[in-house]
DNA sequence: GGCCCCTGTCAACGCCCGTAGAATGAATGG
DNA sequence: CCATTCATTCTACGGGCGTTGACAGGGGCC
């Protein structure tokens, strides 16, 4: 304990393999997707036995769950414009670098029914949040869709990789999106014609 | 054949037994992606021993090329506006049914590296022909970008059933993503700054 | 300093997968 | 009417999976 470069208490090993582990977990989820990530690879690609990752971690979903845990980022509460610019900025910070854990989450939450459960579980509050600062009466669907546009340039981006979304720089990017977000956070309504009977009653 | 009532003759019945498997497989393939369809659950869907489905069709990726196979749905050449309207079109009939096999590719194509690929060439020609229609020197990305919401939309709707998307009207969805698709498709250059600097040179 | 705990390995289990090949039996064609 | 084709089933194999439990051995506490 005197020298901090001598070999590591055990505590400290424990949690460093641990770590290891859930490093590998997520790089490998977020590659493979949540059926072909096998306990094995990871075991192989953190240098122990699968029976370790067993022993630790108990079920591959828990596996799962501890690797695909990450915070979601913080959201200022404010006008819907500020709102946009939240939303784009990131947006923005994901496209320079996609964490491993946001595409794990992503990738096998669409073939995994608990992960996508566990995904709109964690996301709620932060679409209510949108949703609140949104002034329509249609603010959930507006903030649904700000989150479809998000999860779509993303997938696009690094799970689809398709042509230009693979490369372009972020700023343009943004730049496109920015018109779409603030229309969708602030516009009055849509109305390519004033047909009130495309609405329900106000009762929502 | 005198009797087209009467029990099918042998080629009739084949096509007809390839066909219901096509159907199911489809149908499974949307639910639960590539991996955890199996040729046994698809057999037993179709009321068939896993070994006819082999025998008919080689491998489990040969079943998934025959069963997510689809035209890609023809789009008018014309005005970028007209462009942006016929994408919501488009969209709008994928709201209101998407056909399984669409949704096949899309999930699968999230886990099974083939089937990305696969759908990225046949989603080339359609991407370009947007592109063509979109009068800025950035239209490729525009493009993307398009597909992206697209995309963004109909995974979470179908496929993460995110609360108030999965059961909005299509009319209000489109409504909403109509000035969206405009700004994209017609909206001359970004320009909170107007610095050309971040364009490269016309070579491209 | 001795006991125990805790990190880590190893071998094995039962399951289900994709796939192969022989067997069956009815429709087909000469 | 018999030989053949062919749609279909049955059985089985090899392999990889998640998971388990026994075992080892070095560190940490009293």
């Amino acid at each position: 304990m005197t020298d901090p470069s001598a070999r590591p208490t055990r505590a400290q090993q424990r949690r460093q393999t641990e770590a290891r582990i859930l490093t590998e977990a997520r790089q490998l989820f977020a590659e493979l997707g949540y059926e072909r990530t096998t306990i094995r690879a990871v075991a192989r690609a953190a240098g122990v036995d699968a029976g370790l990752v067993m022993h630790y971690f108990g079920t591959k979903d828990e596996l799962f769950s501890r690797a695909a845990m990450l915070p979601a980022d913080e959201l200022p509460t404010g006008s819907a414009d500020q709102l946009a610019e939240a939303l784009l900025d990131s947006v923005a910070k994901r496209l320079v670098s996609e964490p491993a854990a946001s595409l794990a989450v992503l990738r096998s939450m669409l073939t995994n029914a608990d992960a996508a459960d566990r995904y709109r579980a964690a996301g709620q509050p932060q679409l209510s949040q949108i949703a609140a600062a949104i002034p329509t009466p249609d603010a959930e669907l507006r903030a649904n869709l700000l989150s479809a546009i998000v999860h779509g340039v993303i997938i696009e981006r690094y799970l689809l990789r398709f042509g230009q979304l693979a490369d372009a720089s972020p700023e343009q990017i943004i730049d496109l999106l920015r018109p779409c977000f603030q229309t969708l956070a602030t516009m009055p309504a849509p109305s390519s014609t004033d047909d009130p009977s495309t609405d329900g009653p106000s009762t929502d």
